[in-house]
DNA sequence: ATATAACCTAGTAAGTTAGTGTGTTAAATG
DNA sequence: CATTTAACACACTAACTTACTAGGTTATAT
C-alpha cells in the first residue's frame, strides 16, 4: 500500500501543474490549499527537488515550481522517487540482494508478471492525465 | 508492498496442494520444506483454518490439507486474507472512512483503476496456476 | 501412557510511518 | 541596511507494523 509520502508527493506536483508554470509557488499556499501539514511537506518537498522534479528559490517571492511541463512527468517516476519502489515483493526491488529460492520459487514469475503491468501502469500514467480531469 | 504473511501463506497454499490431497500435512513439514520458521507459519495457518482455506487436525498423524481443489483458490482471497486489503491505497480498502477530499480528490480515479487492474490479476489467478509451472 | 501435532496467549526487537520542533540560510522589499 | 518571507537543515518522537520467539495446553492415534 502506498504511504502518505508518494500519495502527498503526487498531490504537490498536481497543485504546481495547476498554478502559472512561471511563478514560484510558496509551500505555505501548497500546505493550505491540499489541507496537509507544511513541516511534514518540506521533507517531501526535499525529496522531489533531489530528484530534479521542482526547483526551489528562497526568499520572498520564492518558493518551488516545476523543472518540466506536466506531460514530462509520469505518475511511476514521482511515486518512486518517494517510495523508494514499487515492486511488490521485496525480492523485486532494484536494491535486493538476490534470493536463494530465486530458481524454485513458484510465485516469482507471478509477482513478475504483476510488476510489469504495474510500472506499465504507472509510468504511462502523466501527470498531466491527472490535472485534467 | 506484500509482507511475508501474504507471501508464506501463499507458499504453504502451494506446498500443501503438491501433496496428497487425502494427508493432513504436518506443518513441521512444510516448514522444513519451505525454509520458514514453524512457530511463525503457526500465525499464519491460523487464519487460513480462520478463513476456512485450510482444515487442520490435532494429534498423530494430524496436520493441514486443504478444503477445496487448487483451481478453486485464488491467489487474491489467499492474499487478502492474510494483508487485510490488496488496495493500493487506504482510502479504498473495505474498511476505509470516508475521505472528506473524494469529491475533489484528483488522484483517486487513478487508483481505482489501478485497483481494479490488480484485483482483477490476483482473483483470476488461481493456486493450481502456480503449482504447474 | 506416550508421542505427536494442532492450537492458544503473550511478548519483543527492529523498523517504518507520519509527523513535530527549532533553528539557519537566502532573497526581495522598504 | 533592516525586515520580511520562504527555503533548507537537522534532530526528535509517538504510534504502529513486521517478523518473529517463548511457553504453554488440548486433541488424537498407537
Amino acid at each position: 500500500m502506498f504511504s502518505t509520502k508518494g500519495r502527498y508527493a503526487l498531490r504537490v506536483m498536481i497543485d504546481l501543474a495547476q498554478q502559472n508554470p512561471d511563478e514560484y509557488v510558496p509551500l505555505k499556499d501548497i500546505a493550505e490549499r491540499q489541507d496537509i501539514s507544511k513541516k511534514y511537506l518540506e521533507i517531501i518537498v526535499k525529496d522531489l527537488v533531489r530528484g530534479k522534479l521542482i526547483a526551489g528559490v528562497s526568499g520572498k517571492g520564492g518558493g518551488y515550481k516545476l523543472t518540466k511541463s506536466p506531460e514530462e512527468y509520469s505518475v511511476g517516476q514521482i511515486i518512486e522517487l518517494l517510495e523508494g519502489s514499487i515492486a511488490p515483493v521485496a525480492c523485486l526491488a532494484k536494491d535486493a540482494k538476490k534470493c536463494p529460492r530465486e530458481e524454485v520459487c513458484k510465485t516469482l514469475p507471478m509477482w513478475t508478471e504483476f510488476y510489469e503491468l504495474e510500472k506499465d501502469f504507472f509510468f504511462n500514467k502523466k501527470l498531466s492525465d491527472l490535472v485534467n480531469s
